[in-house]
DNA sequence: TCCGCATTCAATCATCTGATTGATGGAGAG
DNA sequence: CTCTCCATCAATCAGATGATTGAATGCGGA
């Protein structure tokens, strides 16, 4: 159109770019570590244009929260029975995590800072109880196909995976060998009877 | 005028003092806001004083993970049963986290660091290994009791309540009220078969 | 009394870091 | 061609921050 060219254009590109390559520092330095300088530098910019895209840097943040709580809300979607969409929900999070182990890292740094960042927190807590709903409501109908025991409860299971996986996945311990990570999801799926 | 008198007990006071300080300004703001000015002042003491103890800022961070470390594994320490000893630990963690909020902001950052910190890594490492390990101890041992379901693998359910305590515990959602919290620790137990 | 040692402080340094300013090149409109 | 913005950059600022220096202050021993 006529005049803007810069609100779906190339212009939004370098936005994305800045705040893709500031989402790639925190997962590398966490917050403790981001440096506009740094960022801009990646993108091969000046800092005077990070500012001119993003006036501070916590505008810069907001951007890259943005990009992870996107990224992350991939991991619900799919189909079939619920006890099939259970199993779906942690063979996504076991892909996600070889593909994009940045996004853990980024997510946990968030979490950390919720508890110092009220609209963050605020953003998380969204996330956080729409994800434990959709638990609870698999686990019911999963109970109601047959597949889960009747005797767990719902609600509290939904809290006791969203727990773990954030426990696993967030905080992550030995560096390198995800051992005992397979070991709780392998548990966990166990006890709800998905293997 | 003279000096201030110095309140100075055994050498070590003022040492312990700044690292408690330390402690505080990390629980409260997390290394992203840890300044050494600021902990030099909630100590009433000049920079200078603070770095003729620790000559770095990393020494003073290395002791303030002592302190934590040190704090935290007071919680395994029980006696009677497996089984009473499993609720022990689950009570003494409520309690904890009740009487002492700021470990588990603490606890919580050194973990997310220990990604970037070889040397905080091992002794996190360490210690989960020890934690990790003495569940599955008691697990077992509650089994033989009879009151731990026999279906369930110790190692496994070990690695499931680490997760879930470290995702409860350690990565708050909701600043306030402990909700969640409460019904993941109920809903563990209940699988423990410890209710 | 004098000396040495342990502590502490005021002042200062060197750098880092987020942010601003003014100028420049280029593309499109008239 | 010229005028006008958009995007970008080099240079710079102001304040923060970890660390150092050299000088006090007080205490115990010789």
């Amino acid at each position: 159109m006529a005049k803007a060219k810069r609100e779906t254009g190339p212009p939004e590109a370098r936005r994305e770019e800045l705040a893709l390559a500031a989402y790639g520092e925190i997962a590398r330095n966490g917050f403790e570590g981001l440096r506009t300088r740094e960022v801009a530098n990646a993108v091969g910019v000046n800092i005077a244009t990070l500012h001119y895209y993003f006036p501070s840097k916590e505008d810069l943040i907001r951007a890259v929260i943005g990009h992870a709580m996107s990224r992350f809300q991939s991991t619900l979607a799919a189909t079939g029975s619920a006890a099939d969409r259970l199993r779906a929900h942690f063979q996504g999070l076991r892909r996600l995590s070889r593909q994009e182990p940045e996004l853990f890292a980024v997510m946990g740094e968030l979490m950390l800072r919720s508890a110092r960042d009220r609209s963050l927190a605020q953003v998380i807590g969204k996330t956080d109880a729409y994800w434990q709903g959709t638990l609870r409501t698999l686990i019911r109908d999963a109970q109601s196909e047959g597949t889960v025991p009747r005797n767990i409860d719902p609600e509290g299971m939904a809290s006791v995976i969203v727990a773990t996986l954030k426990g696993v996945y967030l905080l992550p311990v030995g560096a390198g060998p995800p051992a005992g990570v397979e070991k709780a999801l392998r548990q966990l799926e166990d006890v709800l009877g998905l293997r």
